[in-house]
DNA sequence: CTGGTCATGATCACGTTAAACCAATAAATT
DNA sequence: AATTTATTGGTTTAACGTGATCATGACCAG
């Protein structure tokens, strides 16, 4: 019924009572170096007392330049992403930034439309992982074009210029392939993702070349490619690679949750892990340590990816910062668990 | 370098391009009843043209009025509160709207500093979710003073008058209990959450209900509550009880994590799921599908929470919608799963 | 009485839009 | 036919709250 919001209290407001000029209020509350000791105590005391809150919006709009960083990921409630989005959250929150977020739902359409939405609500930074689909990317070189700082995690663009923040995909699937190897595995196969996306061509080829580390050949019948590297698919295909010939002796998903198929298969065939098949994922999601036998995996520090992303991204465009880093690499490792470790 | 941004096109620009009024470029865009079909289509295409975007800081300051949604929850990465934030999103996505989310961390001092800052950002509604330490309520009657809609999801406060959108926490702890009766338990643990929230409360009465409608004493001894019903809470009290006197034959979770807990335990410890004991947990997260055996649970629609969340607080303060409901229950349902079922 | 601080005031401008106003033509009334 | 009234298609003005810029006045040292 009080659809009649209370009216907010103003620089104007405190002006008028304190019997000064609204400029002095404004820079009062700044501490600004040229008002008075006792003005600016007064002004800050009767803002607290009236309640006075800076109208974001209004000041937003007088310094050409809001508060708010853009994240666009293709889906909230993923571990990796949510974790990631954590980060960016608690680290903005501390910068004195608000967090709009958007979900492209791996639609390259909505991550077009919510690009431009994010972009007309004048966002000070924009952090983005792209959606499964995207393989073209006007719609972000137009913002990076306007002089918007951009951030990609994890999923970045294949050839667009811009500031990333990533592990290192190369050398994390190289590890875990070798990982296996060093468990006695010779016949690895890969459940790979969407091959126009950087990170899976990066972890396809740490998996050869930790085989060619080795002396392995590469078996090309073991490479598999996922669309969306689901529980389902996982199980599919690690279904479909047994019931061939000649199956493999070990498993590197570049997920957790095409692993958690694998196992589920693996578990319901009889095969046993990790003697006739050792499995290895990628994110180390909490799922890890609740399947049985619990899912070795390489962590990848989403909270910390997002901290940082934050963290470039408020760098570029201010010159008085440390320069933002064009590539920041975060460090991975091998949680050895159940699944891949072979006693003796 | 680019630290210049380039220059936005504004209306005024459109207008003296096309040799009309600011207003009526304004009104064009909005397709007012007062403009010209041809000017209107002139408008726009200009504007198309010139890559006109309505800078919605100023929109937003002279409607006193924003197109951005606050959310308060205590963490983003948890499985219901991202589906929850998913749903919310999608959502106002849909409907024009932003969506600010920030996190309490469970914390109530971090709840009250996050609530100042989403008031501050002039927000058009707000949604919470309360942080598990939070008893008083003086910040959010803040903001319902001030005549921004609030509407509270899944934790909600205890007394305080407001909207609410949430599962019937009774009912369905009812319904959940029922179901390890009519498995045969007769001694039912409950592992409960913070007795200071409303929704634990709830479920507790709701399983002493059941207790009661099929002629079973409560035992004061089965009900143990949790501060963060975590897996290792579970583990821990589910080996407590067993190694104690008496123990039970069923437990009812008022989570997923602390009934992962308890499975755990009784894995390792030999106790035979569900013949011995038969576990219902309470959420329906990822992991009941994939832990072993597989857990039973109740449905709790995080994703459908979120968009029902968002269409009450629109119709808020909103004459021209159907009124908001004062409190939406959602439906649930029993997920009979291994760790429930016994046969015959 | 000149020049320099210190503390503050006055004046827009940021981009948009609601409200009030206006001119010209079409339609309705006497 | 003459006059009033509506309708169409705009324009002008002001305001939303803040803050950068430039102006001002009091006081004091030299």
């Amino acid at each position: 019924m009080s659809n009649k919001r209370k009216k907010q209290v103003t620089i104007y407001d405190l002006a008028t009572e304190l019997n000064v000029a609204p400029s002095t209020v404004s820079r009062a509350l700044k501490d600004h170096f040229s008002i008075g000791k006792e003005t600016i105590i007064a002004v800050k005391e009767l803002a607290q007392k009236r309640g006075y809150r800076t109208n974001t919006l209004a000041s937003s709009l007088r310094k050409q330049e809001t508060n708010t960083i853009g994240v666009l990921v293709p889906w909230v409630n993923r571990p990796f992403i949510s974790s990631l989005i954590s980060g960016i959250e608690a680290a903005s929150r501390e910068a004195g930034y608000n967090v709009i977020i958007s979900q492209s739902q791996d639609s390259y359409e909505n991550e077009v439309t919510n690009a431009k939405a994010l972009f007309g609500s004048r966002i000070h930074a924009l952090i983005v992982s792209l959606a499964m689909e995207t393989t073209t990317y006007d719609h972000l070189e137009e913002i990076i074009q306007s002089g918007t700082p951009v951030v990609f995690v994890d999923r970045v663009p294949q050839q667009l210029e811009g500031y990333r923040v990533m592990i290192d995909n190369f050398r994390t699937a190289r590890e875990a392939t070798q990982h296996l190897i060093d468990q006695g595995c010779r016949r690895i196969a890969l459940f790979g993702g969407a091959p126009h996306q950087v990170i899976y061509q990066q972890r396809e080829y740490g998996y050869r070349t930790a085989l060619q580390d080795n002396g392995l050949a590469v078996d090309e019948t073991l490479i598999h490619t996922f669309n969306r590297l689901t529980i389902e698919e996982g199980y599919r295909l690690t279904q479909q690679v047994f019931e061939g010939p000649n199956p493999p002796d070990g498993i590197f998903s570049t997920n957790d949750s095409a692993a958690v198929g694998a196992i589920k298969y693996a578990r319901s065939a009889g095969i046993k892990i990790p003697e006739q098949l050792a499995i290895i994922g990628f994110n180390d999601d909490p799922v890890c340590e609740i399947i049985e036998p619990q899912l070795s995996s390489m962590t990848h520090p989403a909270a910390d990816m997002g901290r940082m992303a934050l963290q470039q991204a408020l760098r570029i465009a201010n010159p008085d910062s440390p320069p933002a880093a064009r590539r920041v690499n975060l460090d991975t490792q091998v949680i050895a668990r159940a699944s891949s470790l072979r006693k003796g």
